[in-house]
DNA sequence: GTCTATATTCCGATAGAC
DNA sequence: GTCTATCGGAATATAGAC
């Protein structure tokens, strides 16, 4: 892995971990055992570093739904849940869910390209729903897009909330969310 | 307003406006038109302010409860809801779900009493549920900690989501959560 | 209760050597 | 690409005057 995917994966865990404003750059040198100014040859400021953090995740999702496209309805909403699943066994949270309560404190550019994020999860999370509920698996009553949103919600908040209860209820939140939806 | 109160106003708006790392004493002192080591009259550390902040948050949700304790089990969780409905009016997060992006910055005291709000919270939705369940007012056909998890974080990600989205998003979410429950 | 002054630490960022 | 050295700024916190 070359110096740079490796920043970017030390400051993705690291955002997910503590938040944006609680990491400096000295963290991530540290972990890779050079200096902390040799971090800004790679990425010029720190609002670069978090663009292009965000820019890999916008291309992961992109992966995600790709590879599970040709896949039914389910097994796609899996994909998608499989995200948080993931964080919630890091006991970190998502990268919107970080951002998105620190958000009155970064660039223009970064809430843009964060929106941007949203707004692709949305529209595949919407997809999926509209697919399953066309295909009689998934039944819900309520505007899809609604649907959509809910569903994000849910994810999002389980892995913050369940820092403060106990672990098992991500998985008592995600199984429910399936089982409403299905039945 | 006592000083003291007018700290802790203005300390909650802040970590749910930025979040816990990104405001300082001077921010408040700012506000307040005083300096900033004053602030250390009423609050020692920034911990003890925080955990201040926690607790009143324990006793608001306790007098909310208590205040709506002989009322019909929607108007109950409408109570609940509208926490959440003020702080989008503001654009502000959740105390829980600012703090809880960055709880592995904060002290073990705090995250313990973190965790005291969000067992309280959850207690109190849960009782919503269930009476509203026997009362054949709420319809669901998950466990009732589940779905009372599920409302939580439902509220708890809209505010953080529709800060990327529209503010609409918010209201769509909110009656989506109560047809469903109704239904 | 609030002030000034200050100690300490850390941060993001830049310059220039290697 | 990484290093050392350094600048400017801001943070938490304390001491002591008023």
């Amino acid at each position: 892995m070359t110096t740079r995917a490796q920043i970017l994966k030390i400051g993705d865990e690291l955002i997910r971990d503590k938040g944006i404003n609680a990491f400096s750059f000295t963290d991530i040198s540290n972990q890779l055992g050079i200096k902390s100014p040799s971090i800004h040859y790679h990425f010029a400021t720190k609002t670069d570093l978090v663009l292009a953090i965000i820019d890999d995740h916008i291309q992961k999702v992109e992966r995600l739904r790709e590879k599970s496209a040709s896949k039914d309805p389910l097994s796609k909403l899996q994909a998608f849940i499989s995200i948080y699943s993931r964080a919630k066994t890091e006991n970190r949270v998502c990268l919107i869910g970080s951002l998105a309560t620190d958000l009155n404190t970064v660039d223009k550019a970064v809430k843009k390209k964060l929106a941007a994020l949203a707004e692709n999860i949305l529209n595949w999370v919407t997809d999926i729903l509209e697919e399953g509920k066309s295909a009689d698996v998934f039944h819900f009553q309520v505007k899809t897009r609604a649907k959509a949103l809910t569903v994000i919600s849910n994810m999002l908040a389980s892995v913050q909330l369940t820092r403060l209860t106990t672990n098992n209820d991500f998985n008592l939140i995600k199984e429910s969310l399936i089982k409403e939806l299905t039945l």
